[in-house]
RNA sequence: GCGCAUGUGGCGUAAUUGGUAGCCGCGCCAGACUUAGGAUCUGGUGGAGUGAUCCGUGGGGGUUCGAGUCCCUCCAUGCGCACCA
């Protein structure tokens, strides 16, 4: 008999051989917890490796099946690297500002600090149920005054900062003023901006016109942006709270208002944020998604001369990529948001341009950007092409957005399919340019076409052109080469309370930043979160805060994620965001694991908080994150019932046929595979099924079945916790990774642990047997049992490495099958494997490296070394295909040369029966791997 | 509409470089042990056929001695979006 204690106060004695998971998980925990077993120093002789997961905002639902994937995987690779003798930083905190949490205070009148506390002690719960190696001494929540201090001194160095256009680097603002005073605004550090002035002007304003003209460098700076505005509910929305143009609470109408807002000037950084990709290992598919997002592209902004009735408008400014296709252009658009169109529109046409600017007007942006049909208005006015004055009309339409460019485009319907469609719906005749590649169905966007009906362009390859017409535009002075971007810069601030203050003081409408010994500025406690005046936020609502004149807004839940992972390097710092010399040690993120859907949010903004932060000097490297690793959603399977319309009769699955019945959702939780457990559903909800009555198949009733989204209203959510009290988080944990590959989505399905526990299982009656008790011996290994142990340590070291968990799963469960017919219970081939499971099962490893008599812990064992002798094969079985198709395997001798195997090959009696007496044309033989006759 | 991703047994998946498709697990079938099993163990399990064989990686086409893997095209599903000129 064996024997387990339990260090507990009063210890008991256990007798027992079987696998006792949650004694083992429970003692193992405490003993790591009370030796600080996954304390992180921050000087170490061992090399650093930092893991990080993207941090979760703690909502009240806690945690499903799903948020923990990401987590095991990279706890498995932190584990797995301190093996391997790194000193590993794998830490974790909270995101704990938030939309969320102050609509459950404005519903339930309990202050966000208070539910969000809540919340974080029960995801702490949660998570330390599956025996994380977290170090716990560094977690951060954004909430913290300790932390937000940080947060708002950072917002504070980007608000006393400029992008120098020489540098394309940060640069205090200071040195700025520095350039004003000596040069005026022509610089070529300086980006052009709406003012220009010589250094004498530059001395004769007044500070309040100073500090105008400094707010359209600082790279966090004020404007005015439009923001949803729900006039009954008085509040500012996000895009998420509207739906199909009114409020998702009640209904109301939304408009767009102009607020004044807050900016980080993330455009500034677009050329880097672009270069440092070619220095990150993201995938190419979240590249592209960044490219894209940045979208840089290469054009011209033309000035067309305006023909209209009230001759009000002279130029109209449009941006195109494409200035070759000049002499193409068959009509005009514009945004209907712009200004001009007031201006422009003709008598005539006032009231068709009216209709169809209150039709755009109520459909929100989601549906204007889903819509398929052609909609827009002729202004009534004209623009005049600048090289022949031919008059080209001016059509508004909702496919053309105020926000890219100038809000403005010419249309070239033979080279742009949208053009094109526009042109036909609304009968536009369309000159082509392009010859015969234009078939007068399809829009052609070549450049590689030879232009005709083009003036003097005719016979030069479009591509040539463009920079040929561009060149005669500014010989003009009616057109520029411009670089433009999609992107546009950050809107940085909310109309809410449960967000970092801003550091912000309003005088006579200019902002002055607090100065550092005043922070951090707390936000104040409020009894009611209810907006205030005029869009703005609850922080207005506040005598004392108002009568300071501070800023109102508070910042975006981005502002606290942009940087968390250099406060985890040295959380407790009270003189800096995090020294120096410590993120010099720790340096970039090694391995940085979360979802897509932040491929183009805080994936950018916090790139650009750490660039910004580079370019001061306050850390010494400018992408945060070396290697990206995005994790797959778990879809929730949920489980159907059906009744009968009308009555309470319910119909198995299998023999529903044409009757009319009801879909029901039941609870995934009392559905054992496919098998409804009845009594559980009659007691579900209140009892609200207990009358219930059932056609049963076999005496079962079987559920339908669906892959959905994982969320509480389909009744899909399966808890980890109660998997790992029924399975242990060993088997939670490898369950997780089994279940496929990281990064691919795919359904959740709890019957399947089952497997992963008998493999457990399986692998501790190795060591030891229900009858026998310890089975483990020092006897010396076989050659094949060798073999077996080095294969695994191959596969498993290889996967682990590339976060190929699944099949490193499967491998341990392989190696585990054979050891056990091989009846291998040898302590020098055991032990070695107890290693390689640490990072895996964390729990039953420790309990066994423990029985083998080892001292210490196995966290810190020796990792097992693969010794390719012990996998050499003198022979091996070659798949010999005819034609290509797989007929026989034989048995081949690896020394043997071509003519030799060919020699075997074709003496084979199936080669021959294939062969029919005839000669093969050609042998395909690869050493190792196949031999192809070709008859 | 645009962008990205994904399609392999009843299910989750495997096949690392173009070289034996279906490893491992679930489920299912049969058996052993058992008072019993939702415990444990053993064997079987892509489809068709008595069989030799044939068919099979979303559909169609192509390259190749050989394609799940490469190319073209179509279809379906999921996710994201700011119709990006």
């Amino acid at each position: 008999m064996h024997l387990i204690s339990i260090p507990d106060k009063d210890q008991i004695l256990i007798y027992s051989m079987e696998y006792q998971f949650r004694s083992i998980e429970k003692k193992w925990q405490d003993h790591w917890k009370q030796t600080n077993a996954y304390k992180v120093p921050n000087v170490s002789a061992k090399p650093k490796f930092y893991v990080l997961d993207m941090f979760p905002y703690p909502s009240g639902a806690g945690l499903h099946v799903g948020h923990p994937l990401g987590y095991i995987a990279s706890d498995i690779f932190s584990r797995f690297k301190r093996l391997k003798g790194f000193n590993v930083l794998h830490p974790m905190g909270y995101d704990a500002f938030g939309l969320p949490a102050e609509q459950y205070a404005i519903e339930h009148g309990i202050h966000p600090a208070v539910s969000t506390d809540q919340n974080i002690n029960n995801f702490r719960k949660q998570l330390d149920n599956i025996g994380f190696c977290f170090d716990w001494d560094r977690e951060v929540r954004t909430c913290e005054p300790g932390y937000y201090k940080w947060t708002q001194w950072i917002f504070l160095q980007l608000f006393n900062s400029w992008f120098n256009r020489d540098t394309q680097k940060a640069t205090p603002i200071a040195e700025l003023v520095k350039l004003f005073e000596e040069k005026g605004s022509q610089s070529s550090s300086v980006k052009s901006s709406a003012y220009s002035f010589t250094a004498t002007e530059w001395k004769s304003f007044d500070a309040e016109k100073q500090q105008t003209i400094l707010m359209e460098y600082r790279l966090a700076y004020c404007g005015y942006g439009e923001v949803n505005w729900c006039e009954a509910l008085g509040t500012v929305l996000a895009n998420d709270e509207v739906v199909n143009g009114v409020s998702e609470r009640g209904g109301h109408p939304v408009v767009k208002k102009k607020l004044r807002q807050w900016y980080l000037r993330i455009t500034e950084y677009a050329d880097r944020l672009i270069e440092g990709l070619d220095r990150i290992e993201f995938s190419d598919a979240m590249k592209e998604m960044q490219t894209n997002w940045i979208g840089k592209s290469y054009g011209a902004e033309i000035d067309f001369e305006v023909k209209s009735e009230k001759s009000k408008v002279k130029n109209l400014r449009v941006y195109t990529t494409r200035p070759d296709t000049i002499f193409g252009v068959d009509f005009m658009v514009i945004a209907p948001e712009l200004d001009i169109i007031d201006d422009i529109k003709s008598a005539e046409q006032a009231t068709a341009v009216d209709d169809y600017l209150a039709y755009v007007k109520s459909r929100s942006d989601r549906e204007r950007m889903a819509e398929k049909k052609i909609s827009g208005v002729f202004s009534g006015a004209y623009a005049l092409n600048p090289f022949n004055g031919q008059e080209i009309p001016i059509w508004i339409s909702e496919y053309v957005l105020a926000g890219y460019g100038t809000g403005a485009i010419m249309a070239v319907p033979c080279g742009d399919e949208r053009d094109h469609k526009f042109a036909q719906h609304f009968s536009i005749p369309i000159t082509n340019i392009i010859g015969k590649h234009y078939d007068g169905v399809e829009a052609n966007p070549t450049k590689d076409a030879i232009l005709e009906n083009s003036d003097f362009l005719n016979g030069m390859v479009m591509r040539d052109a463009i920079g040929v017409v561009i060149d005669k535009l500014e010989q003009k002075g009616i057109g520029t080469r411009k670089v433009n971007y999609k992107m546009r810069d950050a809107a940085f601030s909310r109309q809410r309370y449960w967000g970092e203050p801003f550091p912000i003081k309003w005088k006579n409408g200019v902002a002055y930043p607090l100065s550092e010994n005043e922070l951090p500025l707390q936000l104040p406690y409020v009894d009611s979160y209810k907006p205030g005046p005029e869009g703005e936020g609850p922080l207005a609502n506040i005598p004392e805060w108002v009568a300071k004149e501070l800023e109102t807004n508070t910042m975006p839940g981005y502002a606290g994620s942009s940087w968390y992972f250099l406060r985890y390097m040295d959380p407790h710092n009270d003189k800096a965001f995090c020294d120096r010399s410590v993120s010099d040690y720790w340096g970039q993120v090694d391995i940085y694991i979360g979802g897509t859907e932040h491929a183009v949010g805080h994936l950018l903004y916090s790139r650009m908080w750490t660039k910004a932060l580079y370019d001061l000097g306050f850390i010494g490297h400018d992408e945060p994150y070396k290697k990206l690793v995005n994790q797959g959603m778990i879809q929730g399977s949920s489980r159907f019932v059906y009744r009968i319309n009308g009555t309470n009769t319910f119909v198995s699955k299998g023999l529903l046929k044409d009757q009319l019945v009801d879909q029901i959702h039941v609870d995934v939780n009392f559905v054992d595979g496919y098998e409804l457990d009845m009594n559980a559903f009659k007691q579900w909800r209140n009892k609200e099924y207990a009358a219930a009555e059932f056609i049963l198949e076999d005496g079962k009733y079987i559920c339908g079945s669906e892959t959905e989204k994982m969320s509480k209203g389909k009744y899909n959510t399966v808890n980890p916790d109660l998997l790992v009290d029924k399975f242990g988080a060993d088997t939670f944990r490898m369950y997780e990774m089994f279940l496929g590959p990281v990064e691919i989505s795919k359904p959740w399905d709890t019957k399947g642990i089952e497997g992963v526990h008998r493999f457990l299982k399986k692998f501790w009656r190795l060591f030891y047997d229900e009858l026998k008790g310890k089975v483990w011996n020092d006897d010396k290994a076989t050659d094949a049992e060798w073999k077996v142990l080095h294969k695994t340590i191959k596969k498993i070291e290889e996967d682990t490495e590339r976060f190929s968990f699944n099949t490193a799963v499967s491998a341990f469960m392989i190696c585990v099958n054979e050891l056990a017919d091989l009846k291998c219970n040898k302590k020098e081939i055991l032990q070695p494997l107890v290693v390689l499971l640490t990072p895996y099962a964390p729990h039953i490893s420790e309990e066994l490296w423990t029985l083998l008599g080892n001292e210490g812990s196995v966290l810190d064992a020796a990792y097992p070394v693969f010794e390719a002798k012990y996998l050499v094969e003198s022979t091996k079985e070659y798949p010999i295909s005819v034609n290509g198709k797989l007929r026989t395997t034989i048995d081949i001798s690896l020394e043997l040369t071509q003519p030799e195997v060919e020699a075997i090959v074709l003496g084979n009696e199936v080669v021959q029966k294939w062969l029919e007496g005839k000669m093969p044309k050609k042998i395909i033989f690869v050493k190792g791997k196949m031999v192809n006759v070709v008859i």
